[in-house]
DNA sequence: TCGCAGCTTTGACTTTGATCAAGTTTGGTT
DNA sequence: AACCAAACTTGATCAAAGTCAAAGCTGCGA
């Protein structure tokens, strides 16, 4: 039996089993941990499944706990002091969740699908940042590329139309959500209209008259309200503004 | 003579003369840097001054170098292929300047006022970031205040009204810029009403209205169209939508 | 100091998206 | 299968910001 997952003499250096097929592990922060680094952080961390809806953690609270998204969707908002809200970023697997080296959050972190998450102490990560340069790298990378969506989400917010709004939505899900088809793209939007309406920092009326639009023009096929396919997703890049 | 400048025989350890006032040494990624390190990055550093207006790095550019900002303001900005511009950041001193990893700028930077900056190559600075953990880790640190900066500002573009988008700005700089005055902010702006326009997305019209407004209500004194002083920042703030 | 170019302000009018108010669809529950 | 609440769509009207056009400033160079 060549089959390691019961080589359990050698003691630490073995993958924990919940690792084994996780998704950080392939592309998300624990790829770059050794394996004594995966068993020492796994003992502190606990998977959780948070239903479509429920609230991470809220805008002012202390943080306790660092994730990584296993699973699903997580929509990062702000809101003002007389409601209004704005969605200022979308988390997929497998994204790393938290905000290091601060204590209070300035954001809510809220599940828009059902997700799973993997949770481990703020302690418990921040030790290892300090013990791995590799890691404190592999964050940095993705502070990065969540700072160039930032800003692209930006020229969104401050330039384009409704209509081209709404299709840079449906664009950014398309090219984010796996493919379940086979030629065009086909999903389901892991957001409600009113969650779109405060992505785009429109009215959910707004929203929905441009999907109708969109609809009429061929440009997407909607079904049940909540699945979308797209025959080209040229047209739907050109509907966005994309050049 | 107690003065090191001349303790020539002590070679590397020197601090470089150019560096002894460096802003980017207090508080500016500089300031994680062992005396070697900065005689090290200092060998391949040069200082320029670059006038109000002028491009530094063009958007799609290929990048050849990093730099800190070692006085005056640069604005980061992206364009649409049919014109349509908008702002996405602004950087004072001592910031560093530059997106790391990554060959190609996805942003224009122009000096907004007249800008000396310290430049050195990327291989130089790249080849530092990978010995010295303390030194990515500082440039961690910027990136997610940039990431913070980029979010609270997702929120004004997409929430508030003019009105409040005009004295959103005005707060930034009054609390960015030195301030000049005694006991309420005083400041020269360091954007015209068309660089205000493409930060805030809306139209040098409503900017200029916005500002006559606030003129009109004595939340801010405006003279030469450049010069703005703020006699109650909690005023300012108010009509900001900051609570 | 005069004139001119570029920036800024102001005014009249238009357009886009918000608001208010019904309807309609959808999916879950009895 | 029928009912209900929530989510979504559609229509009529309104307001905020954009557009187009014309004057004022401001500061620089001749």
């Amino acid at each position: 039996m060549t089959d390691n997952t019961h080589r359990s003499y050698e003691g630490d250096d073995v993958i924990p089993h919940v690792c084994r097929a996780c998704e950080s592990r392939h592309g998300g922060i624990c790829s770059v941990l050794t394996h004594e680094q995966l068993v020492q952080l796994n003992k502190h961390s606990s998977r959780r499944t948070i239903d479509g809806g429920a609230e991470v953690v809220g805008q002012g609270e202390s943080v306790g706990s660092y994730s990584n998204i296993l699973r699903g969707v997580v929509k990062l908002s702000k809101m003002m002091a007389d409601g209004r809200q704005q969605i200022v970023g979308l988390q997929f697997a497998p994204d790393f969740m938290g905000r290091p080296f601060s204590r209070e959050s300035a954001l809510t972190a809220e599940a828009a699908t059902e997700t799973e998450i993997c949770a481990f102490p703020r302690a418990a990560l921040e030790r290892m940042i300090e013990q791995s340069p590799e890691l404190e790298h592999k964050l940095y990378n993705q502070s990065l590329k969540e700072l160039d969506e930032a800003r692209d989400w930006m020229l969104t917010l401050g330039r384009k139309s409704a209509r081209e709004k709404v299709a840079s939505f449906l664009y950014l899900i398309a090219t984010h959500i796996d493919p379940l088809a086979d030629d065009g793209f086909s999903f389901d939007l892991p957001l409600s209209r009113a969650d779109i309406a405060d992505f785009l920092g429109l009215t959910i009326e707004t929203v929905s008259r441009q999907m109708t639009k969109l609809r009429n023009e061929k440009i997407i096929i909607v079904e049940n309200n909540r699945h979308v396919s797209v025959p080209d997703i040229d047209r739907l890049s050109a509907a966005a503004g994309n050049d």
